[in-house]
DNA sequence: GCCAATCATCGATAATTTACGATGCATTAT
DNA sequence: ATAATGCATCGTAAATTATCGATGATTGGC
């Protein structure tokens, strides 16, 4: 995960829509949403939508199938996980006690 | 975490200077480093760091302590752990498989 | 073939963010 | 006391982002 990657993803997920449909994604795997389902739990217009979602999958969080006139969207977990890695990896970098807390509220799941 | 609360972390990292800042700071810990060695390492003017420093504060990413003219920063690793747990806590409810790629990641630190 | 449905893209506009120099406010040094 | 240092804040201009309706392209059903 190189700067870039990171700093898109974090853009991404930096607005109330395109973190809550990501969310909304995550708990639909590993089915995935339509994206007019998407549409309709954010509120938005459909247009408006469109160029958030386009921002989560320009990001890799969001990766899309097309199956019929439908457009399926499913969360990308790894794009996550590789986030969270390069997050964790400043404090890890020879110093294990930074990261303790960290792990030990995750480990619980 | 609200998450209100973690979209001002993921708005206040999403920025060049300022991930590039915590980066930094969190190389730094635990003695932290004045605003100025800062504002050199960013590159840019006093004042445009300043507020980027500021919005790193609000998020609370960024402790700021009084040191006699100088003001000493530091980073605050709790609430990027709070970020880290907010975000992987959607991916662990009951489904455990998703978050295991990640915790592999990171027991290795 | 034709209509409806699904979704992306295209302007246009409003709102937000970013950046800077200038200024102001403390605090330290002389 | 005065000057200088360190930093926040103000005003402003430029750039980016967010939002929408309208339009276009593709697909499925009739």
């Amino acid at each position: 995960m190189i700067t870039d990657n990171a700093l898109s993803i974090l853009s991404a997920l930096a607005h109330p829509t395109r973190l809550e449909a990501f969310r909304l994604l995550v708990r639909h795997e590993p089915e995935g949403l339509s994206t007019g389902d998407l549409v309709e739990a954010s509120g938005l217009s459909q247009s408006t939508f469109s160029t958030h979602l386009a921002v989560l999958v320009k990001a890799g969080l969001v990766l899309a199938e097309k199956r019929g006139r439908h457009q399926i969207q499913r969360a990308n977990i790894d794009a996550l996980t590789g986030l969270m890695v390069f997050l964790a990896k400043d404090c890890c970098q020879g110093r294990a006690e930074l990261c303790e807390p960290l792990l030990a509220e995750l480990t619980c799941c």
